[in-house]
DNA sequence: ATAACGTATCAGTGGATAATGATATGACGG
DNA sequence: CCGTCATATCATTATCCACTGATACGTTAT
């Protein structure tokens, strides 16, 4: 499937659902902790453990989820499993969302709708 | 800003909340699709009920959120209300959305972790 | 005043999901 | 081989959230 392909998916009626999708990977802090730990560069698991303080089978769950959104990309190394973002554009989603936060989302954690 | 700058920004604590709920706004088809409705301008809840194919509760629910949240604003206007995107950069973070899903996303809908 | 309209709120319900503990799989070293 | 380590999966549980229908609130027109 090429690029230009999955463009012309984003037009059709699921684009909403594939949006809402990428957008809710990245709707955890638990996922955004796991986010941010690779930010610096490739990690493995425990290390991602470890910086993130998340339990090991949650962070396994969430890399996996992580992973099959295309977020984060995985090498095997040994028994050492390693991740790092998938891509530059992960990490400047996450940074031009701080802008907009920094902009106009003074009130966000006011929304009642989400109780956490 | 440099890579040293974003970890450091990432790393304040309590802004994984803030960037999780700023995401969480938008990872929900149903507002998605009011996003969208606003995306060529100021719009009546009516016109957005319509435009969505929502049900209007449902769709002054979300807004509420939306408002909260800091994405959309609000203008009064005889028993009308028309809401429309707060910032520019709501539609600029959809668009670069879109940009990611097309670039990594191919497998983003096999995603098991959500079943929706 | 009162009816009609636009919008917001409320309560109830069904379904989704994040976290945890236990356990399985797979790889390395002795 | 066998024990240990790294990671992944499973089952359970408790919580959260989106949608619906009923209804309340505020505004305009007759």
């Amino acid at each position: 499937m090429t690029a230009r392909d999955i463009q012309d998916d984003l037009s059709a009626s699921n684009a909403l659902e594939l949006r809402a999708k990428l957008f809710r990977g990245l709707s955890d802090p638990s996922r955004l902790a796991i986010l941010n730990a690779l930010v610096s560069g490739e990690r493995s698991v425990q290390e991602i453990v470890a910086h993130s303080g998340l339990g090991q089978p949650n962070v396994s769950n969430h890399l996996r989820c992580l992973l099959d959104c295309g977020l984060v990309s995985r090498r095997t190394e040994g028994r050492f499993v390693r991740y790092r973002l998938a891509d530059r554009r992960v990490a400047s989603l996450i940074h031009d969302a701080d802008r907009l936060l920094a902009a106009t989302g003074a009130g966000i954690d006011t929304c009642e709708r989400y109780t956490e």
